[in-house]
DNA sequence: GATTATGCTAACTATAGTATGTGGCCTGCT
DNA sequence: AGCAGGCCACATACTATAGTTAGCATAATC
């Protein structure tokens, strides 16, 4: 359920506040779905995709605009492709 | 044709040279066509898009690191699921 | 010539991604 | 009970770069 498949602004997060943008919250959930389904911790899938630990959670938790280098990355580690990873 | 259908480091360059990354490099050139495809200018792409003009330039020509947020914009510009701009 | 579209340069601001360290929670063992 | 290990969130600070801006150059077409 993408939110390409969503209503737009089908969260509404008063300006003040720090926005968690739709497609960031889905690709944090796929990323972290895909990894607990192969059995990997952060520390490990980080590991294998080569980024830093701690950017995986921050990934998950949709805090960071991950980049499309990232998001090959993270899809070689999670051994799938990038549109397996936004399915 | 995508590089995760590819050998990888099918593309060879020198660490001197600026490197031109496969993922980059294949998803602006399919921003390229999807975009040819419905008869819009970089222009009005960037405009539908709500990046800047000289950016799709860029992306097309694969100089620059496209984040999650962007790619979302652009496949929405482009009136295609992200998974569509990834085919 | 003019017009349209794109490429390029330089400089800027905001942030992606990195790095280090601490603290909390859970589980299992003694 | 305490302890160790695994896992994760969080804070702080840093470097590299994403994305923007303005202006000029180039290319193609009429």
């Amino acid at each position: 359920m993408w939110p390409a498949q969503l209503n737009r602004g089908s969260i509404a997060h008063p300006e003040k506040m720090k926005s968690k943008t739709d497609i960031l919250v889905h690709f944090g959930l796929r990323v972290r779905e895909l990894r607990t389904q192969n059995g990997m911790s952060q520390e490990q899938l980080a590991f294998k995709a080569g980024v830093h630990r701690t950017y995986i959670g921050m990934i998950e938790r949709a805090e960071k605009n991950v980049t499309l280098i990232s998001i090959e990355k993270l899809a070689n580690a999670l051994g799938v492709s990038i549109t397996t990873l936004f399915e």
